[in-house]
RNA sequence: GGAGGUGUAGCUCAGUUGGUCAGAGCGCACGGUUCACAUCCGUGAGGUCAAGGGUUCGAGCCCCUUCAUCUCCACCA
């Protein structure tokens, strides 16, 4: 059989055609009979919203290298895939759209809206999946999920319920990051800080009892028409005389009291602190210790509350539905339906009127932004769903301070603690509509509030109509499930036995609190069982200049145009490359032109030996058969696959792929298939035979060890090669085989490439063309390395007319060559200039002479040789030995020149 | 205010438990029509491993300090 290859690698034919086949032949999905170790990995999923970036590419690029690694290993790999609804980003998106059509989410209503979504879903989740299989992902497609299919409904469902029955999941009117844009409440950990410039004003508030005024500094004025008292530490005696004082606020003359707490820090600013319950974090927890009323000042999309606010107030409150911590409504009057940024100019022009504004300092400040629109967040109060965190915690920082769960690399872990630490309570419900609809519902009759997964619910009290809370979930409640939510929990589903607890988590630093966290405690407290063992944490992908890639900066580069243009394979090899876990990586032209050549270095190797290759089956021939380069070959390769495997196992996949590179180009294009081309050559000899056989064995191993990353062309070359079974996909993993230890073969090549390389060195400097070839006489000691049967690497690699090995040669008008083994002669007559030749053989000397004399230096040393493991001082002897062999040539060379 | 990352050749970065670790790719210089590959082959130049101190027989690697740079977290008025 003769197969042939292109003489260019053209990666889109055959990627098409080979994941098809992959496909249908259906080697994603697990064969659940077989009894075998599991090995499960779920997707990050992608969001609806989006598409295919070199993030995602990173991050599915390793999971397919994890997977496709222990497919080949022979474990049962599971590679659950899907999409994840993304419920903000979605419905931001979508409003937007409407917004370009002239429409409102309030106009269509609820029901049409989440039709549109599900359309959405349908077009763009349909789209990322496709661009991951461009990818070659080995993802299990039959399995495929998403956030808001039935099963991950259910189980969405189930854990509310759980967990509001456990009394863990309360409703309340708690302190929460409103975002005015998106009109929803976020969690902390979408709050995103960003810096800006901003001012100190320094107010005066006029105090009742004894006419003083009192400096206060804020950073933001316009909540002032929302306070409710003003604090002062108990300590501090500037103000001893004012406890029990009250202020009378300025331009609505409320009378407000002084309160002391803690809050208030003699040390910073005036050492007095306004208080606005119902608008900061810190003044709520003030109005908590001290029972001060909440008072709202600013509606929900950003403006000041006016007379109708106050009115839908004090409805809600005279109808006794208010519940407990409602903040009252103020109708600011003259400000009312003002921004809140107008009316911070507002207030502050009419304070300086009055005579009330001190003075106005510049200042930075960190202010919190919504993570999807970047608008400031406005603390308020307001009636929201939440997980109490402080139970849930406390076994997910177990399970990883255990080492059960390990993050990779190590150092994230304490990113995690200090995040799971400190949790506060988990703000789940969002006033969205695509989403998880929460499973709460309400007796408008009667008051009543049932938590249940029937939808069709009466209510128990009066039996009366219930109404479904209108609030969705956030879109991370249903993605902390994604690991057993995938698996068919609830249900005791055989894939939850089989895959449960996953193995691998991949996913990039920044996700480590919304995603990772949340799984893990989701996982401890529903499974009773951690989601998966490791966690492999990779950095951001950067552009060439190392700046984020972004849309608004349009630096991102398309990682399906890189697949169009250079293959799959090379997009993976230059994403996995030369990039250590959780660092950061730049994605540039030259890495990916690097990765591309070689791509077309490894089918052009394959291409050369196919070339030469008329036996249909491969059988390593008996040690006695092999050849010295055979031999070496083949223990390099067995290194190879030693170190390859163990970086897998560490999880260093840029150290094992830089391992495979290193050997595929350096050793074996090279060197090995240059070494053989003689004996490929000899067609019809035994020895080509055994050299077919070698290197069909190599090629194809090597092929199988790259796969998990670059499946395409390791696939189309190994089935191009004589092979076993169907695909390369399910082929055994190369293990480290004792029998292909030939460490004395690797010393003999060593000796033979310094040698050759030491001629090419020398012809290079003197200018001599390869076409000029020379007479090569040898003198050495190392018989058994110089054999006959290497001449012809001489003459094939270096240019050698003719080898012979000698006792002794003398010719003045040679070059000299001394390695540590030999001393080379090459007769190269006029060519030769003697004054050149001494300066050169001088500066060898010297060279070899430092070095002698630091090494003797070291085994001179006592507490060395005493205290240092003996292999390392064996190896410094030999060393020496070698140092000593090579400077006698060079003397003696020298000598000769004379 | 806390925590962490990074700093190695002109550029981009590897360097695993401290002992052939001073490396790769690109770039640069010189040479090459060798029948797999010019997306290639051969050869070469280049680095006090940010600075200083310490531990050790031995330090890019461990410890301390400093500088530069990036990131995350944090309720500071």
């Amino acid at each position: 059989m003769k197969q042939e290859l292109a003489k260019t690698y053209a990666p889109n034919e055959l990627e098409d055609r080979l994941y098809r086949e992959w496909s249908e032949k259906g080697y994603f999905t697990p064969d659940t009979d077989r009894d075998a170790p599991s090995y499960t990995i779920v997707i990050p999923p992608p969001n609806i919203t989006g598409q295919l970036h070199m993030g995602h590419a990173l991050d599915n690029t390793l999971q397919d290298i994890l997977i496709r690694h222990k497919r080949m290993q022979g474990f049962r790999t599971l590679w659950v895939p899907g999409t994840d609804h993304a419920s903000i980003a979605t419905e931001v998106k979508i409003v937007e759209a409407m917004r370009k059509e002239g429409l409102t989410k309030e106009e269509i209503g609820r029901e049409a809206f989440l039709d549109r979504a599900w359309k959405w879903k349908e077009q763009y989740g349909g789209r990322i999946i496709s661009q991951l299989k461009r990818l070659g992902s080995s993802c299990d497609w039959t399995r495929e999920r998403f956030t808001m299919d039935e099963g991950c409904s259910r189980a969405v469902k189930e854990v509310f319920v759980r967990l509001y029955e456990k009394g863990l999941i309360y409703r309340g009117n708690r302190m929460i990051n409103w975002c005015p844009c998106c009109m929803t409440s976020i969690s902390d950990a979408e709050v995103e800080y960003e810096e800006q410039n901003g001012s100190f004003w320094h107010l005066l508030y006029p105090i009742k009892e004894t006419g003083e005024m009192l400096e206060i500094a804020t950073t933001r004025p316009e909540t002032m028409l929302g306070d409710t008292a003003v604090a002062i530490n108990a300590d501090d005696p500037r103000y001893a005389h004012l406890h029990g004082c009250h202020v009378i606020l300025p331009l609505i003359g409320k009378e407000i009291p002084i309160v002391c707490d803690e809050h208030a820090d003699m040390t910073k600013g005036t050492g007095v602190v306004k208080i606005t319950p119902a608008h900061d974090p810190n003044d709520f927890e003030v109005g908590q210790r001290h029972s001060l009323p909440l008072v709202r000042v600013f509606t929900y999309d950003g403006h000041m509350t006016g007379a109708a606010d106050k009115a839908a107030c004090d409805e809600l409150f005279a109808s006794g539905k208010a519940s407990v911590g409602e903040p009252e409504v103020l109708d600011c009057g003259k400000y009312a339906g003002m921004t809140t940024k107008e009316a911070r100019r507002a207030i502050v022009a009419d304070l300086e009127e009055l005579g009330l504004l001190k003075k106005v300092e510049p200042r930075v400040h960190e202010v919190g932004t919504c993570y999807r629109c970047h608008t400031t967040i406005e603390p308020m109060v307001s009636k929201q769903w939440f997980v109490a965190m402080e139970t849930l915690a406390k076994p997910a920082i177990d399970v990883v301070r255990s080492g059960e769960i390990k993050f990779v690399p190590e150092r994230f872990d304490k990113n995690y603690f200090h995040w799971m630490e400190n949790i506060r309570d988990w703000c789940i419900s969002r006033q969205l509509w695509w989403g998880h609809r929460i499973p709460a519902f309400y007796c408008d009759a009667c008051n009543e509030m049932v938590v249940t997964k029937d939808e069709s619910c009466k209510c128990p009290v009066c039996g009366g109509e219930m109404r479904q809370d209108p609030d969705t979930l956030d879109t991370w409640f249903s993605s902390a499930l994604w690991p057993f939510s995938t698996l068919g929990w609830p249900d005791e589903t055989e894939d939850l036995k089989m895959f449960y607890p996953t193995s691998t988590l991949v996913t990039g630093y920044d996700i480590i609190t919304f995603w990772v966290s949340r799984m893990i405690f989701s996982g401890m407290a529903y499974m009773n069982e951690k989601p998966f063992s490791t966690v492999l944490i990779h950095g951001l992908v950067r552009d060439a200049q190392g700046r984020k890639m972004s849309k608004s900066l349009g630096n991102g580069i398309d990682p399906l145009e890189i697949i169009d243009k250079y293959g799959a394979d090379a997009l993976r090899f230059a994403l996995a490359t030369g990039n250590a876990p959780g660092n950061d990586m730049r994605f540039s032209d030259e890495k990916i032109e690097a990765a591309r050549n070689f791509t077309n270095k490894i089918w052009n190797a394959a291409r050369f030996v196919l070339m030469n290759l008329d036996i249909d089956t491969c059988t390593l021939p008996a040690p006695e058969k092999l050849c010295i380069e055979d031999k070496w070959i083949l223990s390099l390769y067995n290194k190879a696959v030693r170190d390859i495997g163990a970086n897998l196992e560490k999880y260093e996949i840029g150290i094992a792929l830089s391992n495979l590179y290193d050997f595929i180009w350096d050793i074996f294009c090279d060197w090995y298939i240059e070494l053989v081309k003689p004996r490929l050559n000899a067609v019809g000899t035994e020895e080509n035979l055994t050299a077919q056989n070698v290197i069909t064995y190599v090629l194809g191993g090597t092929m199988k060890l790259l796969h998990p990353f670059m499946p395409f062309i390791t696939e189309e070359i190994w089935q191009k090669l004589p092979h076993e079974g169907d695909t390369i996909m399910l082929s055994a993993y190369p293990t480290y085989d004792p029998a292909l230890d030939f460490s004395r073969e690797e010393i003999h090549m060593e000796r033979l490439i310094a040698a050759i390389k030491a001629i090419r060195n020398r012809r290079a400097e003197m200018n001599v063309p390869p076409s000029k070839k020379a007479k090569l006489f040898i003198v050495t000691d190392a018989r058994d390395t110089f054999t006959d049967a290497v001449s012809v690497f001489f003459q094939k690699l270096a240019s050698a007319s003719e080898v012979a090995v000698v006792d002794s040669y003398v010719d003045e008008s040679a070059v000299q060559l001394v390695t540590d083994c030999a001393k080379l002669f090459i007769p190269l007559g006029d060519l030769v200039d003697f004054e050149k030749e001494r300066q050169r053989l001088n500066k060898e000397r010297e060279n070899i002479e430092r070095e002698i004399a630091r090494v003797e230096g070291k085994l001179a040393n006592e507490s060395f040789v005493a205290k240092a493991p003996a292999a390392v001082v064996d190896g410094e002897k030999v060393k020496l030995g070698k140092y000593r062999d090579t400077l006698a040539g060079i003397l003696s060379a020298l000598e000769n020149l004379k």
